[in-house]
DNA sequence: AAGTCTCTCGTAAACGTTTGCATAGTTAAA
DNA sequence: TTTAACTATGCAAACGTTTACGAGAGACTT
């Protein structure tokens, strides 16, 4: 038995009412008196009365919705990020779309392109890599549409964001692999042209620089494709003997587990490790994985109350414009002591 | 710069035509003619015009947006769940609303309620305990709002369902660790009242009844706080001493990781191990995790394709009304030889 | 007693889109 | 030539909500 939907006016028939007083009554509106207001509450408690949004939406011209834009769901520290907007968004009374861009920028401009269209009242994004540049992001930003950038960050974009302190949290690692004792530690990164290998990547030749200036920097870049990256990897070791490994993604960190488990090579004797990591169970890893932990909760967080900050059009002052939340390093086995 | 936004009657004016003209020559109506429809379309690619969907929704009644309600996404069951809905969403132009009910049914049964107000054209949920019955999403279906349930069914809601076969599943896994020389397997496993727990118990339950008909069941529940369930899960294998566990959470089988690291147990030595799980990353635990893997993207998949049969109103089979996909068991080093 | 205020409510327009119906012009059929 | 049918387009209503404006009634001021 299907129901025909209990609107405003249905409420208003039942009680001899016109509508706008009803819609008044609903919104505590000082224009209607105390007894009318709560006959009107009361019946669209009864009806079980929910208001449409598109109909309140295509009137106010918002739908209390934001989007959440990334590369995939399954790692963990998008799930974070997601999470921690969310709670924002919930305390709010927001609701949250979500799009996956599977590192594909066609897609991501695709999906920028449909938020034009009142479905969405803000964006968060994480952005793929692009080679054509982000001149969507950029004509979105004009019309006014609130943008947040956040993790994977854009130069050409103009919008506040939140990251983590990339450089100098890769610095500070690197630093860790020498004072354990790593003679020629190697960068493992994905997509050089993204914002995260490139500021990791810098905090490495940083460290390099410092404590073994005439050496040669050893960049690994992975593809993202399992069974390519691990015959690549292998041969990387190979062919450049690192000694230290320091991984700017999860993913190339377990491949290395992977390559050393069929190879027989042992961490940390023959190759130490420390990565960025959001995987709580890597610290049962054999041996466990020494990380770089981003606060992805805090990150999502901070950058949802970031857009709402833009959506309400409050002050955006000049020192939240660009966050920075820094990341912990966590010690555990895959380093010497 | 703010632009004021393009609509329908942005172009009508452009091209000295009517509303209705511009509208039908957008959706390719056979009244108008060819010219005409060209002209316009060029109109609109130039202008950039994306139709207002709070316009379109409240006119058509519907929103081309499905609602997605799990407990969480940090889990990578629920996550790989997602993007498999996403993929379907995708395909049929669909966009995707998340709510987290965090093991709330207070949260979960207002989500419920958001959603009868246009927002959403249907609902996937998988839903949280709720010792009070889930009369919110009966009253949901009988107004007609399609509605399909995943992972963690209700027998009391009567709608099309995907889930693994965690009965079977369970029995076939307790089995192997009677094969592999177990004397006293237990059970670990969450909240009792959920279905997985249900099912996956009765599983571990026939097992014990026909491997070891006098032994009493081991059961251990878990609150999903983990430093009491530490200590609770440590006090566990004190007075019970099982040899074996079978995880009927991930979480469960982590946290034995942990007390075993802790107290110096060994796996499988001291306690064979075999646990649900879609952690990837599991195979390099130490030691690696035999795991019974779900298949968390296609039941996304398989879910979210039945909500469109419904959603479009095709016709489905008694033999779709309840999908069962089942999960993979992956053996490693956690059982013995 | 007339004017002014305040309180409470209703009328109607607007948001942008879709679509039934009307209309004007053209063509085909009788 | 008249009529019927078809083509291409416009008019206007509808979806459900919000809100500017106005109106009627009562209270108060001068």
């Amino acid at each position: 038995m299907i129901m025909q939907p209990v609107t405003i006016k249905t409420i208003a028939e039942k009680l001899g009412l016109s509508i706008a007083t009803v819609s008044r009554a609903l919104k505590d509106s000082h224009e209607i008196s105390a007894p009318t207001r709560e006959r009107v509450k009361q019946a669209a408690l009864e009806l079980g009365y929910q208001p449409n949004v598109n109909a309140s939406g295509l009137r106010a011209g918002s739908s209390k919705t934001i989007a959440v834009m990334v590369p995939e769901v399954e790692n963990h520290f998008f799930s974070q990020v997601i999470s921690g907007i969310e709670s924002v968004a919930r305390a709010n009374d927001f609701h949250v779309l979500i799009y996956l861009t599977h590192e594909d920028p066609v897609k991501e401009e695709e999906f920028v392109q449909l938020l034009r269209n009142g479905r969405a009242d803000g964006l968060l994004i994480s952005v793929t890599h692009n080679p054509n540049g982000y001149a969507y992001l950029n004509r979105l930003r004009e019309t006014g549409f609130p943008l947040v950038l956040f993790d994977r960050l854009v130069e050409e974009v103009d919008v506040p964001v939140v990251a983590t302190n990339n450089e100098s949290a890769s610095y500070e690692a690197c630093n860790l692999l020498f004072q354990r004792g790593a003679a020629r530690p190697a960068f493992l990164g994905l997509d050089p042209n993204l914002y995260i290998t490139k500021t990791r990547l810098s905090g490495y030749l940083r460290a390099l620089k410092e404590n073994r200036p005439e050496m040669e920097p050893l960049i690994f870049t992975g593809s993202g494709q399992p069974e390519k990256d691990r015959e690549a990897l292998q041969g990387f070791l190979e062919q450049y003997r690192p000694d230290a490994l320091f991984g700017a993604a999860e993913s190339m960190a377990l491949l290395l587990y992977e390559v050393c488990r069929r190879k027989g090579y042992r961490i940390p004797e023959d190759y130490q490790l420390i990565s960025f990591t959001n995987l709580g169970a890597v610290t049962f890893l054999n041996p466990s994985l020494t990380s770089i932990v981003q606060p992805a909760f805090e990150i999502g967080r901070s950058a949802a109350e970031l857009l709402f900050k833009v959506i309400k059009k409050k002050r955006i002052y000049a020192a939240e414009q660009k966050q920075i939340l820094p990341s912990a390093i966590r010690m555990a086995e895959s380093l010497k002591a």
